[in-house]
DNA sequence: TTTGCGAATGATAATCGTTCTCATTTGTAT
DNA sequence: ATACAAATGAGAACGATTATCATTCGCAAA
């Protein structure tokens, strides 16, 4: 056990529901969840946890910095555990599923035209919508 | 009055809300507008539309070609007039103001990126929040 | 340990942006 | 002019998220 220390370290109390959803992000094998695909697991796992619990929890723990949020086309939120290390991302139309990628020119262009324009870059989000030209792809039902 | 061609062109039967949405696109200065914005702006002008109407137009605008759609964060979407080429978008952090820049550069390692990850691109969209490092910056009240 | 208090929780209502429903109105081909 | 399908507007319905509030819990002090 060592999640505790994490969120005292955030400043965190900690509590049943916040080391249920820590857990859950550090031995889920789908990085990437939104607050219903947390809650849903949550009660799969026999745990009674209430909603909005999921969406305080993952708001603080954003916050904490602890995990980073991401807004995808189709209005739903997705957060994933923050390892530092910016990313950007790719989703595939196909399976929806997410992958992560980093380009150290993309980023320095960012800055580049930022500067031009003006402005200090604060926060930014490329992702791009692909469809998969691998067959390996495990299409929806 | 070419506005009523656009609309054929587009397959659209030419009515009053649609060629009032249209007017405001083209006569707007704010390029960038959710679609509330519309429906304030159409009833500040004594029109009379519903904001459903606005929606619907939108959308069918947006299928038509005729506008752009963005989501940023804030779950807001704006639509733009659709100029034929891509551009990314910065957003400022302190009013909220929306300029558009285009970076071949970025646009080649995207692809580049995609490519070697076994995607092909169906679209992409990189915003960028930022602070405003000009005084001229109109902050919000 | 037990106790006490403020923080955290869960159920539910409320909110926000958006879409749907449906009766009425409008555009347009005849 | 007429007719009919398409478009509209008012409001209900919706999905995601946030706020409310009474109850429960974590934890620190006694």
């Amino acid at each position: 056990m060592h999640q505790p220390e994490h969120l005292k370290k955030a400043g965190l109390k900690s509590t049943l529901p916040r080391l249920k959803v820590l857990d859950l992000f550090e031995n889920s094998e789908e990085r990437h969840l939104s607050a219903e695909d947390v809650y849903k697991q949550l009660l799969n796992s026999g745990e009674d946890v209430g909603l909005a619990t999921v969406y305080r929890v993952l708001t603080q723990f954003e916050q904490a910095g602890l995990l980073v949020k991401h807004h995808f086309e189709g209005g739903k939120s997705v957060f994933e555990l923050n390892q530092g290390k910016h990313h950007d991302h790719i989703v595939c139309l196909q399976c929806d599923h997410v992958e992560e990628f980093y380009d150290a020119a993309i980023e320095t262009r960012q800055e580049k035209v930022a500067a031009k324009l003006g402005f200090a870059i604060r926060e930014h989000s490329l992702h791009i919508y692909a469809d998969c030209t691998k067959k390996k792809c495990p299409h929806k039902p």
